[in-house]
DNA sequence: TATTGTTATACTCTATAACTATA
DNA sequence: TATAGTTATAGAGTATAACAATA
């Protein structure tokens, strides 16, 4: 087996119906709450890698700073956000996520609430979680190039 | 190595981060012509299943029978996509992509001119191709949960 | 002058609801 | 009555352009 030598062809096709679907699928999962797709995104990014500015955001999910900006000005009202200017350069904001957001994250996560991790768990055997977290680079270097 | 055994906490967020960051990327690269990402998908999906109705292609999708209705408008004012009644069932419509979409997608392809094929044979190893390869159908496991 | 961030506006995609036509 | 498809309207998400404040 494996004989094939080159499906690529089909690969783009294929991905494209797949991510299509799946988006979809996680729009309509997480818009049951106050919260869109985009803005849990941001927040699962500012726990990861610490605190950031509006554009340093915008260039890391790859949208225009305005884009985030409206984001963010939802996460503010929300209260899972907050901003502090930075001491030295005073156009700057400095995002970090609150503890009420912290606390909420990680209990919504012992709840189970999120749709993707249930999914993830139930659907996948303990082997394809592993595949696919190990295919996950390679859908970033896609996205990178 | 390998000794870890469920950064499954960490999943979801990484998959919802570069999904993002994808969807972005293959929306700026597709809008390039007339044709939108969703448009081009519903071609591919005709192209690699066949004919079907505007309601299969819908539930294919994961999205509603108007929404796709508005997508096949578009592509038979293209003439990228024909519909012909269906002779059983008068409220059918069955969709196929015409002889010149065809061609155009074959002719497009030849020129290398889909992004996501040229990023995937110059990003990814033959072996990480096929890793990939490998995780579009835990992807569409997901979605379809 | 260059950069951070905001405001205003428009476009794309999809959803909901109401309607027509056929079975 | 149920199903296939259309039309109209609304909402979310992002983009472009123009502006204010700071470096």
């Amino acid at each position: 087996m494996d004989e094939q030598k080159s499906d690529i062809s089909a690969l783009p096709s294929e991905l494209r119906i797949v991510l299509g679907r799946l988006i979809r699928r996680l729009r309509e999962q997480t818009n049951t709450g106050d919260l869109s797709w985009s803005q849990v995104t941001v927040l699962a990014r500012l726990e990861r890698d610490g605190p950031a500015t509006v554009t340093t955001l915008a260039k890391a999910e790859g949208m225009r700073p305005q884009s985030m900006g409206a984001n963010i000005t939802v996460l503010e009202a929300t209260g899972l956000v907050c901003g502090s200017p930075d001491p030295n350069d005073g156009r700057q904001t400095i995002l970090s996520i609150t503890p009420v957001c912290r606390e909420w994250l990680l209990a919504s996560r012992a709840a189970r609430e999120d749709w993707l991790l249930h999914a993830i768990e139930a659907k996948l055997s303990p082997q394809e979680q592993k595949d696919l977290a190990g295919a996950i680079p390679l859908l970033q270097r896609l996205a990178d190039s």
